[in-house]
RNA sequence: GGUGUCGUGGCCGAGUGGCUAGGCAGUGGUCUGCAACACCAUCUACAGCGGUUCGAAUCCGCUCGACACCUCCA
């Protein structure tokens, strides 16, 4: 195996949810990287805002592997368990809506999973190596319930599984994660309902009884059910992953009260902290606001590219949606506008014509005005600092400069610093932040266009040769007007789509 | 009410004790037949008020404002 390079070497530091610091990435096993991230719940179409946190673990995944860990990365599918309100009234998400549209339960899974595949994959995201579901672990399930139960974290009521936190928190420390401490919590609640099974308010399902009505149901030792929304994460991820993994991911409204059950869970169950290191990705805002399901404040990804919503100048591709994301640090809250957009589009071409520019430009003996080791190293520098894509972009974008001037044979470049340079920026912009080139789309198309093209630019040197200006001028609009700009340089014309 | 996060220039958005963030937009120039692209130069900042410090946007306190979680949401 090749020495690996010094810029790799440096330790590469996570914030850490449970501890609110940067620490140093040390996995259990040297080399190997357990993730687990709360996928969806699939009863409706994905939003954008929960988009961008499945495209902020992308960005990790995809950072981990570009270090060469081998990683295994689950994200499950809640199919069943995941209450509409309250977990003592709700119904199940996915029933009501199979109910609501007079569906199978699983043709409702089926439809919105096939939905939240085919968006991710067109913001390039890559497939976790594992997606389980919830209705596929019922009989796991089960029996942590009954190890809970055994160890005395947990009592049936009616039917009904509880996990008690009172109890736990006598032993252990519930509220860790998000920095609350139970008796505030039992001091702040109201008087519980008169019909609750529940001991405490803070209590929350393992496994609920089904009402008649209800469509999804689960034979058990308590009774005919369905599981606790919180308990498929803790059984998936220990099934996969084992008792204690690296890294456990979600969005920042999963902190509570879904991930400190899940750490509760796991140490009931197996009497030891699951997870070491926690990641919470923040919120897509729109208006200042966290686009939510429930107040209708949302974008969906399909207006993104149509264009068709009332906040939206024009249609934007996923690539540009994904690097405007990018350009924000997962940890922050991120607004969405249309102005915003605009300018992360236009800087996603310059920095593309730049990568392509790349190609063409000619090599000297030596490098002036760019430090390419160094530089690469910075690249490193910023993601190894908890992720840190904005400041990757920003040294992209010292490069691009660079790029540019070399073009412009104000700056030279040596061979060695151009293998580094066209290196590192494919290795970021396409392997890391996962960008795609769409002016090097489908190859096919691609080559007779650029022919077609070719041919145009030829006739308008001809024209421009001759005076002919407005012939010149002519080719030069229309085909600007139809998104294909002509580009006047010292070694002659070259063209870029728009 | 409880817990927590945040308030950066026209917009988006990093940084967090002394050193240019970056992108978009603006202005002046270079290039061009005119443009566009690109390049060079340049302009708008750290919510307010106190304090600590040789030095604070960065640390501390207070005030104001915003957001998130405490019910479902990525």
């Amino acid at each position: 195996m090749a020495a690996t390079p010094l810029y790799k070497v440096q330790e590469l530091r996570i914030y850490n949810s449970i501890t609110g610091q940067k620490e140093v990435f040390t996995p259990i096993t040297e080399g190997n990287i357990g993730m687990y991230v709360c996928g969806p719940t699939v009863y409706s179409n994905v939003h954008l805002g929960n988009c961008r946190t499945f495209i902020s673990f992308d960005l990790i995944y995809r950072y981990l592997k570009h270090l060469d860990y081998k990683i295994r990365y689950v994200r499950n599918i809640t199919d069943a368990g995941h209450l509409e309100n309250d977990a003592d009234e709700g119904e199940d998400k996915v029933s009501k809506k199979a109910r609501l549209e007079q569906l199978e339960p699983m043709e409702i899974v089926q439809r919105y999973t096939l939905d939240f595949h085919n968006i991710l994959a067109k913001f390039n995201n890559i497939p976790p190596s594992i997606e389980p579901t919830a209705t596929g672990h019922i009989v796991e399930q089960i029996e942590i319930i009954k190890t809970i139960i055994g160890n005395g974290f947990a009592y049936e009521a009616n039917g009904s599984v509880y996990f008690d936190v009172k109890k736990f928190n006598e032993t252990n420390n519930y509220g860790k994660l998000s920095g609350r401490n139970l008796e505030d919590m039992i001091a702040n609640t109201r008087e519980l309902a008169a019909q609750s099974d529940k001991k405490n308010a803070q209590d929350f399902a393992l496994w609920k009884k089904a009402e008649p009505e209800h469509i999804m149901r689960w034979p058990s030792p308590w009774s005919d059910g369905f599981p606790g929304w919180h308990l498929e994460c803790t059984v998936m991820s220990t099934k996969y992953l084992g008792e204690q993994f690296d890294i456990h991911g979600g969005g920042m409204d999963l902190k509570f009260p879904h991930h400190e059950c899940e750490i509760a869970q796991g140490e009931a169950a197996c009497g030891k902290t699951p997870v070491n290191y926690w990641m919470h990705a923040n919120m897509l805002t729109l208006n200042g606001k966290k686009m939510s399901k429930s107040t209708g404040n949302i974008i969906s990804p399909a207006e993104i590219f149509s264009g068709d919503n009332t906040v939206l100048g024009k249609a934007f591709s996923p690539t540009v949606a994904r690097f405007f994301m990018l350009q924000a640090h997962y940890r922050s809250i991120l607004d969405f506008s249309n102005d915003a957009l605009e300018a992360s589009e236009k800087g996603f071409y310059k920095l593309m014509d730049a990568i392509q520019a790349l190609d063409m430009v000619s090599i000297n003996k030596k490098t002036e005005g760019f430090d390419a080791i160094n530089w690469t190293k910075e690249c490193y520098q910023a993601m190894n600092d908890d992720f840190n894509s904005p400041i990757l972009i920003a040294k992209l974008f010292e490069a691009v400069k660079f790029i540019n001037t070399v073009k412009e044979e104000k700056a030279s470049l040596s061979k060695v610093d151009h293998e580094l340079i066209k290196k590192t920026m494919h290795d970021f912009v396409f392997d890391v932040l996962g960008l795609v080139n769409e002016n090097e789309a489908s190859s096919d198309i691609s080559d007779k266009l650029s022919g077609t093209v070719e041919l145009l630019i030829n006739l308008r040197a001809e024209a421009r040769a001759n005076k002919d200006f407005a012939t010149s001028d002519k080719i030069r609009d229309e085909l600007l007007a139809i998104g294909i700009q002509l580009k006047d340089g010292r070694e002659g014309t070259s063209f870029s789509l728009n």
